[in-house]
DNA sequence: TTAAAGTACTTTGAATTACAAAGTAAATAT
DNA sequence: ATATTTACTTTGTAATTCAAAGTACTTTAA
């Protein structure tokens, strides 16, 4: 299969929003939602569907909990996410490295 | 701005299907729409939206023909299009990097 | 003490996008 | 002549993206 093909990157991942998620994830144990909602810069509904979606595609686990009386979220890749995630990488850097 | 900030990823180039042409277009003068067809492995009409939208965009310039009494379309990056899309080169690097 | 404002999300609905099926126009094969 | 192939383009629909509005609290202010 050519590097070229489209089809070879994950969809799942490679939406803007959710690649910036992911990438994020990657360099943490866990986040929690506010904090993703800065550093990715998304709006509370677009986070949170995107969020549930990762979460449906078993590459993000979440802990939703309350401290100090207040409901916190607390998201982390999986192992499933962590290799989908390295995989894309590796198939992106092929596409677009010469 | 944060390097995980989604939207500093021009969406223009970040379609799955668009990117695979953009990446295709760097490595060569010019390309055939029959070429780009098979090596991104895209339906006839699928990429003949993209292709419209990147040339749209002036990312892409076309020049269609007749050679052998055939339609043929050839479609360059246009300087436009090359920073465009070292630039967005760049800040996936810098997402995925660490 | 109760009303207003904030926080941390989730749901909803509308606009945009991605895709393939169907369409076009010309050439070639039967 | 008719059917098939080639090189595309147009069209319709399903999926996706996004923010506005909604929910369920808690905190603050009056």
């Amino acid at each position: 299969m050519s590097d070229f093909n489209y089809q070879q990157l994950d969809e799942i991942i490679h939406s803007r929003i959710r690649l910036a998620i992911m990438a994020m994830l990657v360099t943490v144990d866990e986040a929690e939602f506010t904090f993703l909602r800065e550093k990715v810069n998304a709006t509370d509904g677009n986070l949170s569907t995107h969020l549930k979606k990762l979460e449906e595609s078993g590459y993000v686990a979440v802990s939703k909990s309350f401290e100090n009386r207040k409901p916190v979220s607390r998201y982390m890749l999986t192992k499933k996410g962590r290799t989908a995630f390295e995989m894309y990488v590796e198939r992106l850097e092929k596409l677009i490295k010469k």
